[in-house]
DNA sequence: CGAGTTGTTGATAGTACTCAACTTGCGTGG
DNA sequence: CCACGCAAGTTGAGTACTATCAACAACTCG
């Protein structure tokens, strides 16, 4: 259960962050990177399989997820965090899980309520994130309304593949991806049976391979049909930060 | 296919605007009033079942809802839009129909990025809907992965009975409500028929009833029970913006 | 080498979909 | 004023997809 090969690496300084560009202080110029520090409150470590009970935060490394539960006590994933996220607890009674060892910068409220109240441009990155976060729930949303399971796995997996390739963190026949068939099964309301099947399918139809961490991406344009793969997300209407 | 008896109103005045305590520019303090009337770019009435092709606008009077479909030509409905909401089109292949005639304001995006980027409380009031469409959606999500069609149409009609009773549209025993059984098989992923059939069962039980526009709520501790009803949404991490 | 977790597979039961009528309500036009 | 035409709502029968239950295999960790 815990981290063997390469230690998680803990953020450093704010000016040479590796996951700024993504993130969001992406918008405030290298020169006064100096007032970011000021709203990290803490660098944190936490296993994987761990709750994670501070409420704002940037992940830095490693994967995390936001869940919740039905009163029957089955759990829904609502969303996969990666490194540069921005992920925020409790806006409702979901619960935020460390999938891997992660590391990440606490910020504290207030003071980027504040620093949000003084650039707007800081405001509007925010509000970017959340456009993005919003296209992939609905994305999900779509999913889970309307797919089969082949679908709805095959979708999930691009998606992942997409949002890694644009940090940097997969090429264009596959990733690594540290997920349990579990977490699929339970981001997409599907039994842990269930998913394996689907998964199964796409090994045999030379489609995708998923196995021991890592995707393969072998038929693309066969996923994206499976997928009802719609082309690439559109950028944001109104909040257009940074690149 | 007209409308008859009550004429949709059309937003007059920002100042004395009815749905601004709810809307986006329920932070800008009456003293600047006049800055709004500058982003509106048009007003607009649409009938009920066309699509809005504006791509930012606050909505005045009806409902509205953003829809996709997927390449076998089934819709997902993703959300509904009530008065007072910021809609923002196309951010993906999503479209924008009236659910009802609806009347509502339009906003010329570069104003109103270039407003938020002079007052970051507005700013902040747009992350602050953000944030709410998505808690929407993480409830919607969870719905569609892990409850039955009952808890479905359960949880769905306690939503929206909830979101009209915060704007004084609703009170404890019911609402009105102008959507079609279709709309409500489409945005939880069931057929017609089969959310009619939960529909039916709601009501030999005397939890609920909705017909002809109506909702009626007989037993709401039952059908909170059938929804996995979370009690009440808590207010968002970040942004608390207006009251 | 166990013990537990994760992944696989098969059989069976449910839930929800599809297809096909048929009913209601309502507006238009004869 | 009533017939027709449609949209929306119902109902029933049969089918398909997915969950559940139960083993069992493969792997990881200590």
């Amino acid at each position: 259960m815990v981290a063997k090969n390469s230690p998680t690496p803990l953020p450093g300084s704010c000016a040479a962050c590796a996951v700024r560009p993504f993130a969001l202080f992406r918008v405030v110029p290298q020169a006064r990177v100096g007032e970011i520090a000021r709203v990290r409150s803490a660098v944190r470590l936490v296993r994987a399989n761990e709750a994670i009970r501070d409420s704002v935060f940037t992940l830095y490394a490693g994967w995390a997820f936001s869940w919740t539960t039905t009163p029957d006590g089955r759990r829904q994933i609502l969303d996969f965090h990666l490194p540069g996220d921005l992920v925020e607890r409790s806006e409702d009674g979901a619960e935020v899980s460390a999938l891997t060892d992660v590391s990440f910068c606490v910020l504290a409220k207030d003071r980027l309520c504040e620093f949000m109240g003084r650039d707007p441009g800081l405001a509007l990155s925010y509000a970017d994130g959340l456009v993005r976060d919003r296209a992939r729930l609905r994305e999900r949303l779509t999913s889970l309304g309307r797919r089969d399971a082949l679908g709805r796995v095959s979708h999930l997996l691009l998606e992942l593949h997409g949002r890694l390739a644009r940090r940097g963190g997969a090429d264009r026949s596959g990733a690594p991806l540290p997920l349990k068939q579990a977490h699929l099964a339970d981001a997409l309301g599907l039994s842990v049976e269930h998913a394996n099947r689907a998964l199964a399918v796409l090994r045999r139809d030379g489609v995708a391979s998923f196995q021991k961490g890592r995707l393969d991406l072998l038929d693309r344009t066969a996923m994206e049909e499976l997928a009802g793969w719609s082309t690439a997300p559109a950028p944001p209407v109104l909040t257009r930060v940074g690149a």
